[in-house]
Parts: structure tokens; sequence; C-alpha cells
DNA sequence: AAAAAAG
């Protein structure tokens, strides 16, 4: 038996107590997000943050306590079998024998704790919090020690997925022991993996209480995405995975009278708010053991249409003792860190690489095009000189798509475009047409900006500049994922400056070259950064067809002629 | 500015 076999074996004992852990989670989550008086602003006041930094000290004292706890018998895990490696000092510690041994334990401990370090430093792991698990280096490991299902494991071999990327290595263990958890990890880096896995491992097998794991995205080609890749991972296992499509649909099939014949729930926030507020509601979240925020820094967006309070509504509807909560995205603001940290329990942050970075599998270039009229000349001399399909066109807003879409769609090659405009019907179609390569060159808003896996997307190009440096991030990182190749172009005009500089440093960041003059430009006012997001630079109609050309419709002429105006 | 419920 080998030091490590030897330290896992001394290691095993101790449980987690999932069942106490849940009950002051409980007490713990009241006492945060809003209140009886239905408050649902997610960290809102100054005040009440302060009262819930009071309680949170308390409880964490507490929670230190019972951690030491040895829980055993049948209210310990509820069947898990989680091994819980801090146990080992107290072996150690009450070890009959001389201390000859117990020395030696001592060193067995010191080279295992190194091994883990250098595993976590090889995969560019870090983490924040108490009590962390070791990684796990491959999928097995997620059978023997916490419990897998093995066809679950199988359907993973079949889907060709072989070891676990660095993400799935540290964020798969810690939702096994079921610890909230802050996630940042590249883009095209397997995070949706890191935690659909955890998922069915710990819902174990179907039980009929209604949903136990809800997962929220921003977009309803994201949930979808999601949706088929829990369906493919648990296939042959029985978990009833939904998806809302039709909101006014499934406030049938999840109403109170329903059989709760249902496990995992993927869904846009608003779909699923509108069943919350039914009356009475047609969707009851207080089994959930599980809520999954991906792409968690955009559904923490605020303001007046943002979808934080949607989100919020959300967390206060899961309101069963279990409930944990994980935050997953490549980008992650302090904001949503600050949050996390006054307000899930005994939280853990886990970073793959420096945060907030493009992967470096992506060739980043700029390309200066003078004018608005410039980036059609340059989009047509890349269409002229042959590009490799399929590529992606991002846009700034759905209007703008609808141009360069008219603009194109004569160019002899196939080109579609997709915005939240277009009817559910020509979103999926044209997503389907994208990935079996009947499309070419998609258009696009930021709707396909996050978190979609087209395969091989040989190009990503900026027609408009991105409003902020983690806009680009995940625009370019539908490319080169999964350590592939990958290339990605960016127009810039004179308007674009302002924020040129802040994007050059990702692209320098990632190891690609940028002329040394746009690094040295003045850093530009926080402010006047949120305003960009905000209200990007206005850019003239994107159109080349001289006016007396156009056709015009019906009687709204005059409206539908301003929008024509030549660009000079 | 985009996205998110139907209708």
């Amino acid at each position: 038996m080998d030091a490590f076999e030897l330290f896992r074996k001394l290691g095993v004992g101790a449980k987690f107590d999932l069942k106490r852990f849940g009950q002051d989670a409980a007490r713990f989550k009241v006492s945060f997000i809003g209140s009886e008086d239905g408050d649902s602003d997610i960290g809102g006041k100054r005040k009440r943050k302060e009262e819930e930094r009071d309680v949170r000290t308390k409880k964490k004292k507490k929670k230190t306590k019972s951690n030491q706890v040895e829980v055993k018998g049948k209210e310990a895990t509820q069947g898990t079998g989680i091994t819980w490696t801090s146990s080992l000092d107290r072996k150690i510690q009450n070890l009959p024998s001389d201390g000859k041994e117990k020395s030696s334990m001592k060193r067995l401990k010191h080279l295992h704790q190194e091994k883990v370090n250098r595993i976590r430093a090889q995969n560019r792991i870090n983490v924040h919090g108490c009590d962390i698990p070791d990684p796990v280096c491959t999928f097995e490991e997620l059978q023997s020690e916490y419990r897998l299902n093995p066809r679950v494991l199988q359907n993973l071999r079949d889907a060709g997925l072989s070891s676990p990327t660095p993400i799935q290595m540290q964020a798969m263990p810690l939702m096994m022991h079921g610890r909230e958890l802050l996630a940042c990890a590249p883009t095209g880096s397997g995070k949706t993996l890191a935690f659909c896995l955890p998922l069915l491992a710990q819902l174990q097998q179907p039980a009929n209480q209604g949903f136990r794991g809800v997962i929220i995205s921003p977009t309803r080609e994201l949930a979808s995405q999601t949706y088929r890749e829990l369906l493919r991972l648990s296939e042959g296992v029985g978990f009833r995975v939904h998806i809302i499509d039709k909101a006014s649909l499934a406030a049938k099939k999840y109403g109170p009278r329903s059989n709760k014949k249902y496990d995992i729930l993927v869904s846009t926030p608003n779909r699923l708010i509108f069943l919350l507020k039914q009356d009475p509601p047609a969707i009851d979240l207080s089994s959930v053991e599980w809520l999954i925020v991906d792409e968690s820094d955009k559904l923490f967006e605020d303001g007046k249409t943002g979808f934080r309070e949607q989100l919020a509504t959300i967390f206060l509807a899961c309101s069963g003792p279990k409930v944990r909560r994980a935050f997953f995205s490549a980008t992650c603001t302090a904001d949503v860190e600050q949050w996390c940290r006054l307000n899930l329990d005994n939280l853990v942050s886990v970073n793959i690489g420096h945060r907030n970075t493009a992967v470096d599998t992506v060739d980043q270039q700029l390309l200066f095009v003078g004018t608005e009229n410039g980036k059609l000349v340059a989009m047509r001399d890349i269409i002229k000189k042959g590009f490799l399909p399929p590529m992606l066109v991002f846009v700034q807003t759905i209007e703008r798509a609808r141009e360069l879409f008219h603009e194109l769609v004569y160019e002899g090659i196939n080109v579609d475009v997709i915005h939240a405009d277009r009817t559910q019907q020509q979103r999926d179609n044209v997503v389907n047409s994208f990935r079996s390569g009947k499309i070419w060159v998609l258009i696009c808003t930021a709707l396909l900006a996050r978190g979609i896996d087209f395969k091989g997307v040989n190009l990503v190009l900026n027609y408009d500049f991105p409003t902020s440096a983690v806009e680009y991030i995940h625009r370019i990182g539908r490319t080169g994922r999964a350590g592939h190749q990958g290339k990605a172009v960016t127009f810039f005009t004179e308007n674009d400056k302002p924020l040129l500089r802040s994007i050059a440093n990702v692209i320098k960041q990632a190891g690609c070259p940028v002329p040394d003059y746009m690094v040295g430009f003045k850093k530009i006012h926080s402010k006047v950064k949120r305003r960009l997001e905000k209200k990007p630079p206005k850019r003239s109609t994107i159109c080349t067809t001289p006016r007396f050309l156009m056709k015009t419709k019906g009687k709204d002429q005059k409206k539908g002629n301003k929008k024509y105006i030549y660009d000079k």
C-alpha cells in the first residue's frame, strides 16, 4: 500500500453532516436574502449587510464547533458516503501507538498536502476557503469516492470524455461535499460538466418529490444546450430532466396538482418567475437542493431591466432547508464576489488561471477599419479572400444585425441572423442549421455571446466593437474551445478609442501582439466605462444601397427612410 | 444595448 492509499484509508470514516448543515443554511438564508415582507432585493442596503455580517460571524464559530463532532449513523450523510479528510488530524492524535508512528503519519500527511498543492499548481487551480476537499484526477474517483452512478460514467466515456478539466477537478468534489461555491474558469473549459456531474451524483436517483436541482441560464439557447447535455449524461439512469419551453403548458405540468415526478429543471429566469407568480404558484421549488446559476455575472446584472431582481425572486422560492447554491462563469465582477462572500454559507471560491482573461487558444487581431463604412468593405474583403466557415459575426444591436444580414444575403454565401426579436422557431432553426453546417456565417447579437458551444467555429468577427472587456472575452470564447485553436478579428474605428486600451490589454495578456501605442492610452474613468456599457457609441446605418434604389414600404416611409441614410 | 413570458 503506497502512502497515498494509506492516507485515504485513514481519512475514511468522518462523515459530513449535511442535515445539520442544511438547517443552519436555512436560518442563514432567511436572515439574508429578503424577508417575509417580500423584500427581494439581493444584497440590498448597506444596513442590512451589516446585520448579515454579524450573523455570519456567529455562524462561523458554530460551524467550526460542529465540524469537530463526528456524526455517525442514519442522519450522518443521508447515504452519500462522503469522506471528510480533515478527520485525519484526529486519527493521528488518537493513535494509541508510540510517537514514532505518529510522526510518520504526520509526514504522510505533509507529503499528501504537497501532492495536492502540486496538482493544483499544475492545473492553475486557485482556491479560497476553509476545509477544501482534494481535487479529483479522474472521473472514476467520482464513482469510487462519491458514488456516481456507473452508467453516468459510461455515458461520459461514450461522449469521449476521458479526464476532468481543471475546473471539474476541483468544483466536482466541492459540490459533492455540499459546499456553496463561486467558480470562475475560462470559456470552453468544461464548466457545464463541472456542475452537471456532481448534481447527478448528489441526487443519486430519481425521486418523486419535485425538482431537486435547478439550473438558471441567461438565454434560452444556453438553457436548451445545458438541458441536452444533462439528457446525454443521465441517459439510462432515469432522472427526469425538464426545460420550460412553453410557460403556459408548464403551468399545468408542474402545478400543485401534478405528480411531482421530476428531478432537474433548466430554465431562463423569466419563465420560471412566470410560473412562480401564478396564484397559486404553478411550480414548487421548496425541494430544491441545488440551485446553480450559470453565467452568474450576467444574471447579477443590475438595473431596472436587469436580471438581478429576477434571480432574487428565484432564490427566495428555493425555500427548502437543504438548498445549496453554486455560481459559475468565465468572468466575475467584484459585485458578485462581494455578494457571495456575504450571503453564501462558508463560501469556497475557485479560480482557474487568472480571472477575467481570454483563452490563449484564440489568435486575436485588432483591425482598424477607419469608418463605419470601412467595416462593410473589410467584411466583404474577408469573404472575397475566402474564409474557413463557420464564422460568427457579432454586432451591437438587433437593428444592426438585420441591416448587416440584408447586406450580406446576396453575396452568395450561406448567411443567417439570430437575435431576440426572431421567433423561437426561427431561433431554433438557425442554431440547428449553424450546428449542422448549413449556415456558414451567422450574424448575431449578444444573445450568442455566452456559453454557447458550437463545435469548431473558425472565426469570430467582432463587426461592432464590444462594449466591455468582459463582453469581448465571452464573444471570442465561442471559438478556441476545449483546447482547440480559434481565431478572432475585431474591427475598430475612431469611435471605439475609449475602450481600445482595456481590450488591447486582454489581447496582450493572452499572448497575442498588440501595438504598443494602444496599451499606452490613458485609462478611462470607470464612470465612463459604465456609461459605455449602457450606451455604446452611436453608429450609422449599415447600408451601401443608394437611397434612390431603396424600395419603400407603405405609408410609413418617412420613418423608414430615416433608417437608410447613406453613410458617406 | 441585449436579454428575459405569452400573446
